[in-house]
DNA sequence: CGTTCGATGCACT
DNA sequence: GTGCATCGAACGT
């Protein structure tokens, strides 16, 4: 029982829809095959009032989803090195997103760890964990950008898993409005990532 | 264990 | 030219 989550689930406050997703399943086919894994991090990104947040400054071309309707994904390059992947929440006008940071594997463990790795052993836990990794495991790239997570080849199902219970805290890697508890992640679960913001 | 630091590319001013 | 919602190798303890 797979059920891909409508446009509705994303048209709501972004904490809601942050915690929400957890447990539900992100999914990528692609011609080398599918992969997938349950969502067990996620951070909240809401607004220009948001300091963090990539619509802090004004629509641009590089936020452009974030002011589109939900349900869309916003990827985007970070540090020249990684692509992040992002779920348009809220509603069309309303700048807001949910970043997926860290997925617990389901499906092709190999072919994830082949684009990770090109073939040398990961944990399992390490395989999905952190937003970089998560993408380079499921081959997400800026060719995925703004694509309709309710209705193309990258989208995210409930399947019917029960995560466990989540906390929320402080947002991982930002500079500014360090102290919103805006992430959500299953405890204990070990494929959250747990670095550390830097001064 | 722990912390530091370089890689790397694109959007923005 | 600057700054990043990062990662992991290379150190030190």
């Amino acid at each position: 029982m797979a059920v891909v989550l409508a446009r509705e689930f994303y048209a709501r406050p972004t904490l809601t829809v942050a915690e929400e997703l957890i447990g539900k399943v992100l999914v990528h086919r692609t011609p080398l095959g599918v992969a997938s894994g349950m969502i067990v991090e996620t951070e909240a990104y809401i607004g220009e009032d948001d300091p963090a947040c990539h619509a802090a400054c004004g629509p641009t071309r590089r936020n452009a989803p974030l002011y589109g309707p939900p349900g869309i994904a916003y990827v985007y390059l970070n540090y020249g090195i990684h692509y992040l992947v992002n779920a348009v929440t809220e509603g069309e006008g309303h700048p807001a997103a949910v970043l997926i940071r860290a997925l617990e594997p389901i499906d092709n463990v190999r072919l994830m760890t082949r684009r990770r790795a090109g073939g040398t052993t990961i944990d399992v836990h390490r395989l999905c964990r952190g937003p970089g990794n998560l993408t380079r495991a499921l081959g997400i790239t800026l060719s995925e950008n703004a694509l309709d997570l309710t209705d193309s080849k990258l989208r995210i199902e409930d399947r019917g898993l029960v995560a466990g219970p989540v906390s929320w805290g402080p947002r991982i890697g930002i500079r500014v409005a360090v102290k919103r508890p805006w992430r959500c992640s299953v405890v204990g679960n070990r494929s959250v990532s747990y670095r550390v913001t830097r001064a």
